[in-house]
DNA sequence: GGGATTTGACCCTT
DNA sequence: AAGGGTCAAATCCC
C-alpha cells in the first residue's frame, strides 16, 4: 500500500508538471500550480512518515512523571533495520523538504522561497510585546491525521511519529471525553524549532488517535543538529495544511491519501513504506532537474518514464 | 542535578 | 464570556 503511495506521488509529479508547462505564460496561475506541488507532496512525505511509524511495533514506555512521551531515534533506527530497505527512504524524505521545503520557514532561501509567501500571508501569527507567538486552529498550517493507537505497551500514549516531542500542556476540550495534549519538539530550545502537533483520542473510537502538526521542523536544518546518526527522525518535515484550493483531481487526490494513511494506521500489519526496486530516485536528481533545468518537461520524462509502466500495473491492482 | 511531565493560571481569539 | 493554547512552578524520574 506505501508502495503504492510512492508511486502515486511520482505519477501526480508528473501530471502536475505537465500541467505546469502549460502555464509556462501564466505566472500567476504557475505560482498557484507551485503551491500546490509543494503542498502535495509535503502531505505525501508526512504520510510515509505516519505510515511508517505506525507499521511499527511501540516499544515499552515508562508511565507517567518520567520520560515516557519521548520519542526515542533508536526505535526507528531498529525498526528501519528490522523493515529491511529503508536506505531509500530515509534518502527521499530528506530530498523532498530540500526540494519543496515546508512552505512556512520564514528563514529559509531556496526555489520554492517566492512561492511560499502566499501562504505564509494566511499563516498569520500574532506577536506580542511580551508573550511568545500564538496561533489559533483555523489558521494555516494545520496537518490534522488520524492514527490507530499502538497494539501493545501504553495506550495512553500515541504512536511514534519519527519525531521527538516534549509535552507542554493538556487541557479539558469542551464536548470531548479525553483531554487534548500538547507537545513542542524537543529541540525547539537549541534549534528554535516551532514544531508542535496535539494530540487527541476520538471520542466514538478511543483507540484512534487525531493529530495536529503545526509548524515545521527545523532543527534538522542546523548544521550542529544531531541529525546525521539518525536521518529519519530529524530529517524531516510535518507538512503545511495547503493555503490554495486544490483543483478537482488534486482534491480527489488527498482524499485517496487520506483514505490510505489511515487504513495503514489502523492496520496491525507491519510492512513499512517502501520504495519500489526500480524507482528512479534518488530524489535529489530530481529536484536538480526539476529547479536547475531549462527545460522541465524533458528533464521529468526522464525522471518519470520508467514510472509510468509499473503505476500502471501495480496501483491499478488494487 | 538535569530533563520531562503535570497542572493550575494566564492570555488571546472568537 | 467562553474556549483554546501556552506558560511556568511543582513534581517526578533517572
Amino acid at each position: 500500500m506505501e508502495e503504492n503511495l510512492i508511486l502515486y506521488g511520482c505519477k501526480l509529479a508528473k501530471e502536475m508538471e505537465q500541467n505546469l508547462s502549460m502555464l509556462a505564460n501564466q505566472p500567476e496561475a504557475l505560482l498557484a500550480s507551485c503551491e500546490e506541488i509543494i503542498n502535495i507532496f509535503n502531505g505525501v512525505k508526512e504520510r510515509l512518515i505516519v505510515s511508517q511509524a505506525n507499521s511499527m511495533s511501540f516499544p515499552g514506555r515508562r508511565g507517567p512523571g518520567g520520560t515516557s512521551a519521548t520519542r526515542e531515534p533508536l526505535d526507528l533506527i531498529s525498526a528501519q533495520t528490522m523493515l529491511g530497505d529503508q536506505s531509500k527512504l530515509n534518502e527521499y524524505l530528506p530530498s523532498l523538504d530540500l526540494m519543496f521545503g515546508s512552505g512556512r520557514d520564514v528563514g529559509r532561501a531556496g526555489p520554492v522561497g517566492e512561492v511560499q509567501s502566499a501562504a505564509n500571508a494566511t499563516d498569520s501569527i500574532r506577536t506580542s510585546p511580551s508573550r511568545n507567538l500564538r496561533r489559533r486552529k483555523d489558521e494555516g498550517g494545520k496537518f490534522v491525521t488520524t492514527v490507530a493507537a499502538p497494539q501493545m505497551g501504553n495506550l495512553d500514549l500515541p504512536p511514534e511519529d519519527g519525531y521527538t516531542w516534549r509535552k507542554y500542556g493538556q487541557k479539558e476540550i469542551l464536548g470531548s471525553k479525553y483531554p487534548r495534549s500538547y507537545y513542542r519538539c524537543t529541540h525547539q530550545k537549541f534549534y528554535n524549532c516551532p514544531a508542535k502537533k496535539q494530540v487527541q483520542r476520538l471520542d466514538h473510537d478511543p483507540f484512534t488517535f487525531e493529530l495536529t502538526y503545526r509548524g515545521t521542523h527545523t532543527c534538522h536544518l542546523s548544521s550542529t543538529a544531531p541529525s546525521a546518526p539518525t536521518p529519519l527522525p530529524e530529517q524531516a518535515l510535518p507538512p503545511p495544511v495547503t493555503s490554495l484550493p486544490l483543483s478537482s483531481s488534486l482534491a480527489n487526490t488527498s482524499h485517496w491519501l487520506s483514505m490510505h494513511i489511515t487504513t495503514a494506521g489502523a492496520s496491525s500489519s507491519t510492512s513499512a513504506a517502501r520504495f519500489p526496486a526500480d524507482c528512479p530516485l534518488p530524489v535529489a536528481d530530481m529536484a536538480d532537474a526539476m529547479f536547475n533545468s531549462g527545460s522541465s518537461s524533458s528533464s521529468m520524462d526522464l525522471i518519470f518514464s520508467s514510472m509510468d509502466d509499473k503505476w500502471d500495473s501495480e496501483v491499478k491492482k488494487d
